[in-house]
DNA sequence: GGTGATCCTGCAAAGGTTTGCAGTGAAGTA
DNA sequence: TACTTCACTGCAAACCTTTGCAGGATCACC
């Protein structure tokens, strides 16, 4: 039932060969020839078979897009710059979900790895060393985690982290604690890190805590730990546990940023719409997913797969693009921040009347440069 | 370089339809062989390519996904669905992702035809006949979108906007408004008849307003418009939407629910972590993605494509389940609908005042039946 | 008229897999 | 022993397209 190349060949009485050239040749063919064939392949409603082609042609002008979890409002700008950008491209991206389960990562990556002509991994939770090898089997780029030799869009949340501590510090918090997510996320690490040396430099006490899901869930079951800990300020994994946490202080009384402030990263959409408003580290997601793209296809044009041993001769091994670009964060300062315990107005017994939540930043507050890339 | 079928053969020392065999049809051949070769499959690291198969046996064993924004928390939870739901039947999805613009809709399924066995068109802007005519490229299941002739999926939000009006009225509310969704969308129809026939049967007034941006900034949009009209309370096309009227009445000063009423439609996780909270029309979306997926892979079993000339002869023509299955909504009353001006307490001045926000439903309330599916 | 160049088109192999058919050898039956 | 049955395996065609090569026609030029 469906047409395929030799219906439009034998409708406009030219060989197969013809019909596949005025498609993806077009120079090549008479241009009265031409015309006939499109007007035939237009009657029947050809179209090319996007799966035989990419059977010779060893690229399939599809790229997969693997997540850790489609319902963080942290992916959808990210998919929508990768989508838009590989559409430029004439590629398309299939978005697959994992549910920040390793296993079922890498399983994706193997069913991916023939449909697809490269694999963006976001926020992988998968080991370093099984990244490596699965990307022997399809070229691979990584956004959101350092895996040396392999291509990476890294975002800068060790600077965001910095910043954020240190615009808590300079509110006069001495007692910060940091939300941890997912053990086996780099921006994790990153985060400890960064925060941890943040909080050393300005003399403040820094309390782990984590790992947690990075959910609303994941924030609001850690809210009574919070309160026990007796910070005044929180950094949080990203901005959906940020928000639960909000939600669990309440639920126990404890108002924010009155009694807590709380700073959350990714400045995803409804940080926006909550009260208080979130102050929380932006990071560049849309950038990311078209740096991604970018950086997929550069590498993917200079080693074409499934070279065939006729081929034009250019396949000259497994030359790769290993260049990494980190992208700057920004520091957003909103309403769930505010002055720390010491700062507070003096007020005997008036703890839980803070000053106005709506209060600007500290002086001195530092914020993150612009937007722009830095490879490296 | 990728390893093939041949490879493990050569390595066997069997004939390449016998590594065929061991992997589609493993009874047929001997058991020594056939660790044999799963042995050296294994170690060369062998797995089958989709595509070439796809090519003989006209089954990809993928199915596309096509969604009007996936920025629209309304989504994910039924992509996650529709994932696990194929993944126990050994298919994979592809997410792909409209920007609620009909033409990159048809594109899509163009692109995704010869992909994939089938398509889930959720929420589609096309119009109804262009979805019939796809529909002889690929086969299709649509969510959110009554086509004769079509398998499809609904939910039922006429009644859910009945309950709607009704907790309304019950409520007090007489003069209400109807923030519309996108004018192609069926939810939108279904939604606007029956409200009107809800508002007619119970005496209020039904103010029209839109066609809108399902969007928080399509909700915040019209706030003023909102105000100007006069209505103590709005049903909204979908959360988002009214999160931002919420969000844009604040901005003018306007206090929800205390001088005005706010229902949305889908019970979003955000809708439980916004102040108010909201009170909101439930949809089954995880139910409607497994029932979709369903719906496609049964019709894909009855109707084999790319039916080979040789083949096994049970493709007898077109046969095409055309069920539609409608899900029940459901009404959640948070605290986002409070009593309507006749209800309030008569006090003179005090009209910004109103009473607990935290009020109960109204008597008389209507809420839908349970999420059980109905065919029809 | 012969030579060469230029354009266009057809031929056929290739890509990785599935599958109907036929062939092999061994076991079972008469 | 001769014949059937059975379990297993190999052969080769088919799926739809791309592409290097070669052939045919046309034309210009010497």
């Amino acid at each position: 039932m469906p047409v395929t190349i030799r219906d439009v060949a034998r409708a406009s009485g030219v060989h197969i060969s013809t019909v596949s050239r005025t498609f993806s040749a077009p120079h090549l063919v008479n241009p009265e020839t031409r015309v006939r064939v499109l007007a035939c392949a237009e009657d029947l409603g050809y179209r090319p078979n996007r799966a035989a082609r990419a059977l010779i042609t060893g690229r399939t002008h599809n790229i997969g897009l693997i997540i850790a979890d489609i319902a963080n409002p942290f992916f959808p700008p990210l998919i929508k710059a990768a989508e838009s950008q590989a559409r430029h491209r004439d590629y398309h991206v299939f978005v697959a979900d994992t549910n920040e389960d390793p296993t079922a990562e890498e399983e994706l990556v193997h069913a991916l790895a023939k449909q697809v002509d490269g694999v963006l991994l976001c926020s992988p939770r998968m080991s370093n060393s099984l990244i490596e090898q699965l990307s022997r089997e399809v070229p691979l780029v990584v956004v959101n985690r350092q895996v040396t030799g392999l291509p990476c869009v890294l975002m800068d949340v060790g600077q965001g982290a910095r910043a954020a501590i240190e615009h808590l510090i300079g509110l006069g918090h001495h007692r910060i604690a940091l939300l941890g997510g997912p053990r086996s996320s780099w921006t994790n690490r990153e985060m400890r890190r960064a925060a941890g040396a943040a909080a050393r430099a300005g003399g403040a006490e820094l309390t782990m805590l984590g790992p947690n899901a990075p959910t609303e869930t994941g924030g609001s079951a850690v809210a009574e730990q919070v309160r026990r800990s007796g910070v005044s300020a929180v950094l949080a994994y990203n901005d959906l546990m940020a928000i639960g946490l909000i939600e669990g202080l309440d639920a126990l009384g404890v108002r924010v940023p009155q009694e807590v402030s709380v700073v959350g990263v990714d400045d995803i959409a409804l940080s926006r719409l909550t009260r208080p408003k979130l102050t929380t580290v932006a990071t560049p997601t849309a950038a990311a997913g078209r740096t991604a793209v970018d950086m997929l296809l550069q590498q993917d044009i200079e080693s074409p797969r499934g070279a065939r041993g006729l081929g034009a001769g250019t396949a000259l091994g497994v030359r790769r693009t290993t260049a990494q670009v980190m992208l700057q964060t920004d520091l957003v300062i909103r309403d769930s921040t505010g002055p720390g315990p010491q700062a507070r107005p003096a007020r005997p017994a008036a703890a839980s009347k803070g000053p106005d939540p709506h209060c600007p930043a500290g002086p001195g507050t530092p914020t993150a440069a612009t937007g722009d890339a830095v490879a490296s």
